[in-house]
DNA sequence: GATGAATGAGTGTTCATTCAT
DNA sequence: AATGAATGAACACTCATTCAT
């Protein structure tokens, strides 16, 4: 689907209001006025304010894409190629974290239910890319057997939505002052703690 | 707070539908119609939609206090203390998930400024507990060193809220047919596999 | 009709509100509020909130009746007894400037018909009581003939109300600046105005 | 402001609500039944109902300016351009009746502070015209000294409203059987004894 | 005699959408 | 292709009053 400037804009503004305020506690008028538009242009270009939704969601997921299919081709141990899809994720999901935000939200709205399916393709090329990574450690007897690949995304992405969540109580916790502060902390450390987690998970022989 | 029988009705309908189709997405009508009282009975009792949201808040907080104080003192190994707490939080946040669901869209809604204060002090004695016993096992030589204890939280809680968040997903995934299968997997698997990431991670030399 | 005690409280405490913010203007739960009673006792006491408003006119106009019968006897000029009873309208009047206030915006609302019969009876009474002292008046020849007696309440009360109206105007104008200074130009130079006026329109002869 | 068809329309039904019924006694229902438009309108129109009311006061405020500011050049006796002033104040008054109604209504309501800055402009402004024509008539010698010229005003617009408050009364006094009955004994009479009064006033040697 | 609980009707306002141009 | 005007439906909330106790 393409879009013109004016409709770009127009579900930049969207998304940025619907994650913050939900899509219910977001009205067209809202919408309208931030992006300087007429209210109806709106319906005259998406149809509808449900139907913007869809397009916004379609708009982001097309550029979320993994561009780590030839990641495993790399010539690194596993380890390393599963901490680069860790920060990989991280950056991704934090670049995107507005329409993470809607998406999150929404999945679980009985009223609405948006088209999530090239999300859930998304999550499962993701669980493909996991698996024959995960599956190349194994060979190497750098993995243990028995890894539950489908669980490792929960970890990663639901510790850092977990994070963000709380933001007001990491910030206290960590004694973190800026905006900066916050984002350095989930590049650096919240990270790394990701990545020695689940590397413990995938190396540590449980007896 | 006390509430009688028909308060705490419609603190019931409330809190499900806040949870299934958000706090603006919920009208007081439907409230009304759901709960078998007149729409006015909501201002009458809570004084407003929005104070109607805090009442819920405070009515399921108030039940879910951790029992888990003399956990510290009980005779077992400091791991087995762990996956208790682990345990017993994944049955919490699960049984209460509603409220759950809400307290997380919404403490991120720029609009309304909830008070979850009461809620953010759980949070932080759940950290204490966890600190305590973590610290228990590193003087018993059980668990490494330089543990990120407040990072332990999201694993765990991330983990469930984000498996939730994508239950269709992992429905497919895992072929679970019902909701019951669906229960059982959380309280079986995804637990198990919780505790033991986490039980990597504690004990797991990092070379 | 006879009140009690906490019915007279109540009977005060919505003439005022009454007069400050309209009966529409009035919900039987602000006098309540204020009267310190339950909102069940205005509809149990008085019937309805419109009955309050016909109680709260009766209460108030037994209790204004003139107490200037004997002043035709009395044997002082005529023009005096003129004086006296524009003193005494204007005590009369200001003293009970908020049932005024009621009385003439509810007058004119098409809405409600209040009983104002007893309210016109006191105003035919005024009447009667200048024209015998006019007359008085034009046999000792001190006035002129011709004056349409009618016509003086409209100069002296309809003055005093206007001054009232435009409250803010006069204490601009005429630098008042406390409650005090206001009460006190009614009082003194604008009854002295009217008085004035009066006579000389009683006096005066018109070429 | 500029107001279109449907815009003059919806102001002219709502004076003529407002000043039978108050403003609080008039519903925007009641408006939208009455000027045959959606009830959304007049929060689309005017923003609220309460601006509603201040675009009416705008709307007649503005069409109400005295065009009497030559008069003072004029040659004719002082007390004849008195006599033209009282007229055409009588006259603006009463066809401006329903205006007047609402703002002096609202000007006492405690809750509500509509702009009246205009309309106290206005008022200032026929004082001045009052007093320089006394002044002439006093340089003439045709008036007396020291007359308070801010207390011409109560009378003459106090004495018309008071005959308003009191139509039903005056209609009785006086058999007036019409509303044309009502407005000619206005026109005349009641015009020719306000005249007759402030004339006395003014020319009238108080001994 | 007095009142807390409860309610149906009504309040002003905002909503997403449509339509004529 | 684009938009200002307009609208019916819905919104949260308040109203005066009733009723069981």
């Amino acid at each position: 689907m393409e879009f013109n400037d004016k409709q770009i804009e127009i579900l930049q503004v969207a998304e940025q209001l619907f994650a913050e305020e939900g899509f219910d506690g977001t009205s067209v008028r809202e919408i309208a006025k931030i992006a300087n538009i007429n209210v109806a242009m709106i319906s005259y270009y998406f149809g509808s304010k449900e139907k913007l939704l869809e397009a916004i969601v379609m708009h982001r997921i097309g550029s979320m894409g993994l561009k780590l299919e030839n990641l495993i081709q790399e010539n690194i141990p596993p380890i390393e190629k599963i901490n680069k899809i860790i920060e990989y994720y991280i950056y991704q999901v934090n670049r995107n974290r507005h329409i993470h935000q809607i998406l999150h939200n929404e999945i679980s709205n009985k009223k609405r239910h948006i088209n999530t399916e090239t999300f859930t393709e998304l999550k499962k090329n993701n669980f493909k890319l996991f698996e024959s990574i995960v599956k190349q450690g194994q060979k190497l007897g750098h993995f243990q057997p028995n890894i539950n690949v489908a669980l490792l995304s929960p970890i990663i992405i639901g510790s850092l939505l977990y994070f963000h969540m709380n933001k007001k109580l990491y910030e206290d916790l960590f004694d973190l002052k800026t905006e900066e502060d916050f984002e350095n902390y989930i590049k650096n450390e919240l990270t790394q703690h990701i990545q020695k987690t689940i590397k413990a998970l995938l190396i540590y022989e449980d007896k």
